[in-house]
RNA sequence: GAGGGUGUAGCUCAGUGGUAGAGCUCCGGAUUGUGGCUCCGGCGGUCGUGGGUUCAAACCCCAUCACUCUCCCCA
């Protein structure tokens, strides 16, 4: 018989053992975090019917949609009813809008799932990933200090996974659509168009940005361009107070502009109050966020020392979130992060700690006479909380340490004639390559000890 | 959707017409209570698939599939 080759399809991300314990702990951290800063748990399923989702997407991400349906469904030809998420801001809509009368406004929800997306083979793209959501969600109107403590969580999150220095990139989309107005580029398909060739600064260059604007079919004018060009550099180099001076001091009286620039001005000075310092926070006039549904405050953050990975985690303020399933009013503010594109990354870049198994302790048969010993040890070890497991299999000893070594066991317990006798344990610890001997009697509060120091 | 590249062992890759290779991994061993290092041995491939040329094809020709990169878009 022919074997079929075992393999996955592209854009997933499976990993071993050791490799899901470093995820593991990378999702534990971001859901502690996020339920310290005051957010509930939301889960929503992985299908939803296709009418739900399909809503506002059309083009780019309408392409990507998986469709689901029953093969019965499919043999009678029914159209799929059904799709995958591809984020989950739109099955938040959905929720909000279903259950607004059970909730309690402004209400804030965490939601960590995975989304499905039909992305050609591409290296850190994935077509199925986590994503890591925070978002507030007002009725009628949501106070602008929301859109400080979204990035006050990012703040406080990143410091915690430790993955060095970052920057909160912040920006305004009114501040940007009032600017464009003062330039003459009123048409909002156009401004979002120019948004997004300013966006990708960064990435292309200033040189083929200004080429392309001045080209087909944004056909700006050279003065333009450079106004708007001196205008998205305005924020290098200068504090974020100095910076707001700087836009201040431009004297544009353009009414949109007026508003982003004292929301910017706001979320500033609170996210001071809140205590996440300066140099982590940088407006960024550049950035402006491909998503179209974004309105007022935007994020997107990098790792200082690793810019090529791009943005790890990014968000907005957006108006109205559910407008499509019902008539309230519901504006909110939320950040996404793509933790399995960031995890894979950081792994790339060998900035994950990989080797802690969650077993911790590995009891080995040094004497198969004393196997009643190991099991009693062992139950007594799991009674006591600590996660052990015992070398069922005995043989060699070299290989029962070797296996220890392998599987990333930090301690092995060891007891043989000797130890039997005179009524303790050897406890060998395979990372300091270090071994003492412990009273059987004290075995579990001292091996916890260790664990815990 | 547009344009490039690559398919040989589990992984990374050599091999341009004459019996299929290396390194790493994995398994076993180097005398009886100590892992990582070293040394020795072993397992493992219808050379992506189908056809063609040839006495002879991993290698040349045609087709096809898969993977991959850039653009686009995103997390």
């Amino acid at each position: 018989m022919d074997l079929i080759k075992p393999k996955t399809m592209p854009g997933v991300m499976e990993l071993l053992p050791l490799e899901q314990i470093a995820f593991q702990n990378m999702l534990d951290t971001i859901r502690r975090t996020y339920e310290r800063f005051g957010f509930l748990p939301v889960e929503t399923p992985v299908m939803e019917y296709t009418k739900v989702l399909l809503t506002k997407s059309g083009g780019e991400t309408e392409r990507q949609v998986y469709f689901a349906q029953s093969t019965g469904a499919l043999q009678q030809e029914r159209q799929p009813e059904l799709a995958m998420r591809f984020d989950l801001t739109v099955p938040l809509a959905r929720y909000v809008a279903e259950h607004e009368r059970k909730l309690i406004f402004p209400f804030r929800r965490y939601q960590i799932q995975r989304v499905y997306r039909g992305e050609s083979a591409q290296r850190g793209r994935f077509r199925e990933f986590y994503q890591c959501d925070i978002d507030v969600i007002g009725k009628d109107k949501l106070d602008l200090y929301y859109d400080a403590e979204i990035p006050a969580a990012i703040y406080t999150l990143f410091r915690e996974l430790d993955f060095g220095k970052f920057t909160i990139h912040m920006n305004n989309r009114k501040l940007l659509a009032g600017f464009f107005a003062h330039l003459g580029i009123e048409d909002a398909q156009q401004q979002m168009l120019v948004l997004r060739e300013v966006d990708k600064l960064d990435k292309r260059g200033r040189g083929k940005v200004v080429e392309t604007l001045l080209a087909e079919p944004f056909s700006l004018a050279q003065d333009t361009v450079d106004q708007l060009m001196n205008f998205v550099g305005s924020g290098e180099g200068r504090t974020n107070r100095e910076t707001l001076a700087a836009l201040r001091e431009l004297g544009i009286e353009q009414e949109q502009w007026l508003v982003g620039l004292n929301e910017l001005t706001q979320v500033i000075t609170q996210l001071e109050q809140l205590d996440v310092p300066e140099d982590y926070v940088n407006i960024n006039l550049a950035i402006a966020r491909g998503l179209d549904y974004y309105t007022g405050t935007v994020y997107e953050t990098l790792l200082d020392d690793h810019p090529k990975l791009g943005s790890v985690c990014s968000g907005g303020r957006y108006e109205n979130l559910a407008g499509y399933y019902t008539k309230s009013k519901l504006p909110g503010v939320g950040i996404s992060i793509g933790a399995t594109r960031l995890f894979f990354q950081l792994m790339d870049a060998g900035l994950v700690n990989l080797g802690q198994n969650s077993v911790k302790v590995l009891v080995t048969q040094m004497d198969p006479s004393l196997q009643e010993d190991y099991l009693q040890i062992t139950a007594a070890l799991r009674a006591g909380g600590i996660n052990t497991q015992l070398m069922v299999e005995g043989g060699k000893f070299q290989k029962q340490l070797k296996f220890a070594d392998r599987s990333g066991i930090r301690f092995t317990l060891i007891m043989g004639e000797k130890e039997k006798a005179e009524g303790y344990v050897t406890v060998k610890d395979l990372t300091k390559g270090e071994q003492l001997e412990i009273p059987r009697d004290q075995l579990v509060a001292r091996l916890q000890a260790l664990i815990d120091g």
